[in-house]
DNA sequence: TGTACATCAGTGAACGCGCGTTCACTGATGTAC
DNA sequence: TGTACATCAGTGAACGCGCGTTCACTGATGTAC
């Protein structure tokens, strides 16, 4: 981890991306403004830097709790994961609002380097469920899954190779955005005026919650 | 509707709230940078104005869409509350970040001015649960609540007058962080890469799903 | 062992830009008598 | 009907600030012969 992003971090946590500056940077650096482009060639390609470089923390730390857990649990596999990244986003808030929050107003993330990192969770969601498929679970049978759904299911499973119904597949969305959405209320600040004091159970009371939603067989 | 705010909502539009600039509101509004503080008395000021403004047509867009259904098809009614919640924030991706996005670095919003109008979509959702609950839907027997959140869901009862148990009100939680997590998602563009060409059925797909896991009575 | 040269991190000044906010002011409009 | 006054939207200059990026440069370190 080179210096200028261990910096960049630090600010991103105190002001955001939007106003991310890299004469502040340079400052912290203990070096003259100009000189920052000896470490980066412009401020966007360091907001690359820093989204990559979280992306892979994250990624890493919900596969290390993910791995963690008897390949037969799945349930087990799915709240590792789940705490992982709530875990990871309340430590990191900012950093978790530059992957997840509103895109940085002038910057597009290069896809080429932003996409293989930013996949790495829900790839892993993506495993679990279809291991969890190859257990017996099954979707709610009030599923329904549109034809016209059936296209983007498949070049899902083809990219991904993962073995996952259609069904399966509608889960795994909804499972990854109730994800989201919850670490994304709590990071944020929604729920409002100290709403709920014990966000911990309450996180997890949903994640149960939505691990319920797949019927293992008896 | 002051032009003010309609101006600001323009910029926001364009350039996010973090780079919302009141110079830049001045010279759309045809007027010299100091005359704006005849309209506003401050950047924060105009930044409430505007949160309040989006709470409101939000909220007054899930509110109506909801009314238009039958009050016995409580499931529809979730689907008109969700999928008017949806509606919006895609037209209006600017000010849907101003309310869901991550917070606006060195801004806080004024609790007064902001709490009721920020309550009106969760005030809605509560009152569809409870009345769901109300025509004998269940939380589902797996769902279990932690003794330690039975004070937090006794204030949220007495606050809001919703009629709703415990394990409907995790559900509710669910379901309203699902919600927010699927568009968030859409608006953010965090799907990625096109991987889903049909975001109106996936969309539906998530919110019936969501419907199918109280289970109503036979 | 010594000399000539290349490399390269960092300097300092400058470019043109935009920002929020304050201040004393102008000049048109409306009101009171 | 006319005059004196208050109101108030808008002006223009200025304050001190920060930004990304370019440019010619210095001066220490390392390398080749």
């Amino acid at each position: 981890m080179t210096e200028v992003v261990r910096i960049g971090r630090a600010h991103l946590a105190e002001s955001g991306a939007a106003a991310l500056s890299l004469r502040a940077v340079a400052r912290d650096l203990g070096v003259v403004s100009s000189a920052v482009y000896r470490y980066v060639p412009s401020r966007d390609a360091l907001l690359t830097l820093l989204l990559v470089d979280a992306y892979d923390e994250l990624g890493a730390a919900a596969e290390a709790a993910e791995a963690a857990v008897a390949r037969g649990d799945v349930a087990g596999r799915w709240r590792a994961l789940a705490r992982a990244v709530r875990t990871w986003a309340l430590a990191e808030p900012a950093r978790y609002g530059l992957l997840f929050g509103a895109p940085v107003p002038g910057y597009a993330a290069p896809r080429g380097q932003t996409t293989a990192p930013g996949t790495r969770v829900v790839a892993l969601l993506l495993t679990v469920m279809a291991d969890a498929g190859g257990a017996g679970a099954r979707a709610p049978s009030a599923v329904h899954v549109p034809v016209v759904l059936a296209a983007d299911f498949n070049r899902v499973r083809a990219e991904t190779g993962a073995l996952i119904s259609d069904p399966m597949l509608v889960v795994a969305v909804a499972t990854w955005v109730t994800l989201f959405g919850a670490v994304s209320f709590e990071v944020f600040g929604q729920h409002g005026r100290g709403t709920f004091t014990e966000p911990d159970q309450l996180f997890d009371a949903v994640i149960d919650l939505v691990a319920a939603t797949i019927e293992m067989p008896a």
